[in-house]
Order: C-alpha cells, then structure tokens, then sequence
DNA sequence: CCTTGACCTTCCAGTAACTGGAAGGCTTAT
DNA sequence: ATAAGCCTTCCAGTTACTGGAAGGTCAAGG
C-alpha cells in the first residue's frame, strides 16, 4: 500500500503520516526501490489508533504513550485510565475557562443594544479604569 | 513610562508589547535619545483593553478591530455586538467539542477497570477495527 | 573613575501539530 | 514522447507569544 491510500483509509494524511514518522510517532516505514513509501495493514491500525486518540484530544506526546500501552500486554488498565482521567482534567480546565469567557461575553451582549448607536457596554467593560 | 512600567501596570509582559508593536496592533512607540521605548497612560489603557480582550477570547485579529471600533466615535454598536456573537459561535463550538470528548471519555473511563489487569475498554475503542 | 545591577535594545529560535507549496522523480497509459 | 497522478524532500507559514543571547544605558556605590 502506497501512502496515498493508507492516508484514504485511516483518515490521516499523507503528510500528517510523514509528520508522525518523522517525530517518531510511527516507525519509519519500509521503501520501495524508488523510495516510496509501503505500508501493510497493522500500520493502517496503528494510525486510526492515532487518528482516534487524536479526535479525542489526546496531544502526540499522550498519543506515544497510550500507544505505547497498547501494545504492551504487560500494562495496568490503571496507567491507561490515569492518562485518561489526567486528560479529562484538562479538558474540564478548558471547558471552565472556555465557559467563563462565554458567560462574561453573553452578559454584555445582553445589555448591548446592537443598533446605529455608538454606545457600547462590551468596550466599556473592556475600556474601563476599573 | 518605560516598557517594564507598562507591563506591570496592565500584565502585558514587555515581550508581549514589543511583539504587539512588531504586528502593528499598537502604534510605534516615541524613543529616548538611547532607544528607550517611553508610554503615557493612555498607552497603558491601550494595554489593558487588549488585554481584557484576549482574556475574552478575541483573536489578536479581533482585537484589532474592537479596538479599531473603541477608537470610532461613529460606530454602530451592532457591529460590536456582531463580532462579539461571532466569538460566542467559536467558543460554543469549541465547547460542544471538548464536551464530546468528555462524554466518551468518562463513558469509556467508567467500564475501565483501573487496576492491575490488563483490559481496558480505552484503549480497545481506541484500537478496534470498526 | 569604575563597576555592579537592573534596566533596556534587537534578533534568532522554539512552541503544537500540522498544512501548503515548490521542485523534481516514478509509473502507467495513451 | 508525454501527460496524469502518484510519490519524494525541503522550506515556509500558521498563533501568540516566550526564552535566551549579545550588547547598550543609567543610577548608585566604592
């Protein structure tokens, strides 16, 4: 399988692919003689695996090691469970900061008139001394 | 003022006003005989009006254009009021998807057992086929 | 007068996780 | 022979800065 169509089935692109060897994310693949890229079906699993774990907002370096969990039959449920919980705490982090932002931002929306006028809470709440 | 005074004042670190300066978000500032950058008061509202702003989320980009309406005694609220709805839209989406990603991964935390065994309902939705 | 310390200056590199594009090689079909 | 559609590498750009190096400035102290 040429990149191309790893790239088709997983999800990931051929150059995101590239990227993730490159980082050392994936091992580097095999090459043709002409230096193409080939890959086989566990690389294709390997990179969903990446590619799921990325949508759930996994950053590379919890990737590598979720990863390297994976293929470590060895592995506590507890340590994969810790990495998750650990993630799930940065993501309320974001969350909270994300909905603070909105609230503050809402609350001035409400009380600003949107019409021809120049009067505006929301640069008066930016613009303010206070 | 010098840029140390200003940084204290509005918690713009200097790097971040120098950088501001470079991308033109704020005007040049006068110099001392020695190249000393020198800011008045009205530098530091300046400041502290992007700062708030970004606080809030807005893009550097945005900000330049809520400041740019700050400064236009002809502006119509409902252009602010527009920019600031869009910046809700942004957030509300950023929101949906951080909380999707919560949900599947609490889901997928509470079958998890988290202890010495190896099974793990995380790393098998990560890893399966479908 | 000289030094020390705390300022300030510019410029380069790095961050995260890629994407876009340039320049050029390979393969297959026409 | 050439065109299409792959592939390769390498460089630049994205966001909003931060860190650090190398060096100038200014006021106080010895």
């Amino acid at each position: 399988m040429q990149i191309g169509t790893v790239a088709d089935k997983t999800g990931v692109s051929a150059k995101a692919i590239r990227y993730y060897e490159s980082i050392g994310l994936i091992a580097a693949a095999h090459r043709t003689h002409s230096g193409y890229r080939v890959y086989g079906d566990h690389d294709v699993q390997t990179l969903r695996f990446i590619q799921r774990a990325r949508g759930l907002g996994f950053s590379v370096g919890e990737v590598a090691d979720l990863l390297a969990l994976w293929r470590d039959s060895e592995r506590r449920s507890a340590q994969v469970k810790a990495l998750a919980a650990n993630h799930v705490a940065d993501i309320d982090r974001k969350i909270a900061g994300l909905r603070g932002m909105r609230d503050t931002l809402t609350y001035l929306m409400e009380r600003c008139h949107g019409d021809d006028r120049p009067e505006c809470p929301i640069l008066d709440a930016l613009g303010t001394d206070a």
